[in-house]
RNA sequence: GCUCCCUUCGUCUAGCGGUCCAGGACGCUGCCCUCUCAAGGCAGAAACACGAGUUCGAUUCUCGUAGGGAGCGCCA
């Protein structure tokens, strides 16, 4: 029998970092048997679900290179069959029409709270054989009301709950709109999934759902309650505390192959590796492995796997991405030095895209003023001489390479009979307005000749003004 | 309140009765390297929640306790 396995989000929000770890398991554990992953959207709720959210989810699915074989799906097209499947548990006897008010509902809730018991229907209706007027009823489910429900989870190992716990679940509103536990098992039954992996604030659905399996007569699949993920302190995700969107760690500037090899490592290992390819994921990866703790969300370690993969990842790939985010940032890449030797400089010494593109801009545009503490400290009119001489130097130099060009500035300290310090730093406050950047030659190199020569132009007239308004 | 679930360094984890005075990774600290900032190299601090069992022997098995989480909707 082939694995299928599934990821069904609803839209009410974006695709965030625990839903993602979902997608990816599901898509992990299919791809590893040579199965089959399938997309549902669960959009049942008219009033919270949102075409944008649909398309964050879509957006983030695509960014993380997460493909599926089936679907999207989406529940509020498959309505007709909803209702054919209710009716079918109606003339069975396996589900009945309940006309209890919200009200008395509540009421009910409330008296067995202050008793101390676990608040759940009745069965009011259960064998009602009347037919009261002027109520649209809704549909309930017919749950046993003896034995067990077991399963062997995935992750968790084994589950059992005793069928007392629950109670008749509604499956079709007044309106006949379906409700969540009901449309669930349909289409997993429908679309034959055999593995349902998903968050572990389902688990005490399953229970639920595998008697509605029971009462329609389908083949039970497996289950996989996979943990949740909490914040960067330990406490719950929420949309006010951390969760953002997949998509946010895109525009923040990280690579998806961080985030999925992040999002994989947490809850599962694989000895002691911490890096991962797709093709090792799928290899090593095994849904049963999962960890049953919650995990807290670092991101200092996904910083981490980000410059892994901005050093490692072949540069095309990387710049790839770059440029989406030199475009981001309105920042023209032909004005400047090629993108894959940016990468070769600045991925040692950023996290994110970013982070390089911030620090790669003054290669591509002219900066404004020089740091004040910069200026006052390395552009003093002892730099002059070495502006001078650098700027000799450089203009007439053959071959505008890091070598040649570190060779051209150690001519110079040594002609001076200063330490390089003294004419790095000056010359890297001229060339890039601040007091750190990668080493001077190929600061120099992505800078550029012409470039170059005129920030060096620059620097000593200001500190030529400078010295004037001093003295 | 009731039901279910969870518990190894700050964080992610290895461990599946002796190999553990507990290993790896991120982070942190120190040193080295050095034209700045990084990166890199080396070294270091840092954990089995607690209590009973079972056993010759428990991080590993069982049961409690404590702490944490989830669920209990005509939401998904």
């Amino acid at each position: 029998m082939t694995v299928r396995t599934r990821f069904a989000p609803s839209p009410t929000g974006f695709l965030h970092v625990g839903g993602a770890r979902t997608a990816l398991f599901c898509y992990l554990q299919a791809r590893a048997a040579g199965g089959i992953f399938i997309l549902r959207i669960e959009d049942t709720d008219l009033e919270r679900s949102t075409p944008e959210s649909v398309q964050a989810i879509l957006d983030g699915m695509d960014w993380l290179g997460l493909d599926y074989d089936e679907g999207p799906f989406y529940q509020t097209q498959r309505f007709d069959r909803y209702a054919e499947v209710t009716r079918r548990l109606l003339d069975e006897g396996k589900a009945y029409h309940c006309y209890c008010s919200k009200e008395r509902l509540e009421d009910l809730r409330e008296e067995q709270m202050a008793q101390g018991l676990k608040p759940r229907y009745d069965g009011l209706c259960r064998d009602r054989e009347d037919t009261p007027k002027g109520v649209k009823p809704v549909v309930r489910f017919r749950n046993p009301r003896d034995g067990v429900v077991s399963w062997d989870d995935r992750v968790r190992g084994p589950i059992t709950i005793s069928n007392d716990e629950l109670d008749d679940l509604i499956i079709a509103r007044p309106d006949g709109s379906p409700t969540y536990n009901f449309t669930v098992v349909v289409d997993d039954a429908d679309m034959a999934v055999s593995l349902v992996i998903r968050g572990d604030d389902h688990i005490n659905n399953t229970p639920r759902q595998i008697n509605i399996y029971e009462a329609l007569g389908a083949a039970l699949p497996e289950f996989a309650h996979v943990p949740m993920i909490l914040g960067d302190d330990g406490a719950r995700l929420s949309k006010r505390h951390g969760a953002v969107s997949v998509l946010q760690y895109r525009d923040d500037g990280y690579l998806p192959q961080a985030l999925t090899n992040y999002l994989v490592r947490l809850g599962w290992s694989h000895g002691d590796q911490e890096v991962f390819s797709r093709e090792e994921m799928v290899a090593a990866f095994d849904i049963a492995n999962v960890n049953r703790k919650a995990a807290a969300f670092d991101s200092d370690k996904l910083d981490w796997l980000n410059q892994h993969y901005m050093r490692s990842l072949p540069a095309a790939e990387v710049a790839r991405h770059l440029r989406w985010h030199f475009e981001k940032a309105g920042i023209d890449p032909e004005s400047g030095p090629g993108l894959e030797a940016l990468i070769g400089v600045q991925a040692d010494r950023v996290k994110t895209l970013r982070e390089m593109v911030d620090a790669s801009r003054v290669f591509y545009e002219d900066f404004g003023d020089y740091d004040a503490g910069a200026a006052k400290k390395h552009l003093r009119p002892v730099a002059e001489p070495v502006m001078r001489a650098l700027g000799n130097s450089l203009e007439d130099l053959a071959r505008w390479e890091p070598e040649s060009l570190d060779q051209a500035i150690r001519g110079v300290a040594g002609e001076l009979e200063v330490g390089m310090g003294k004419v790095a730093q000056p010359l890297r406050v001229a060339l890039t307005g601040t007091a750190a950047s990668p080493s001077i030659d190929k600061t120099l190199w992505l800078t550029g000749r012409e470039r170059s020569l005129r920030r060096i132009e620059r620097a000593l007239q200001f500190i030529l003004a400078r010295a004037a308004a001093g003295a």
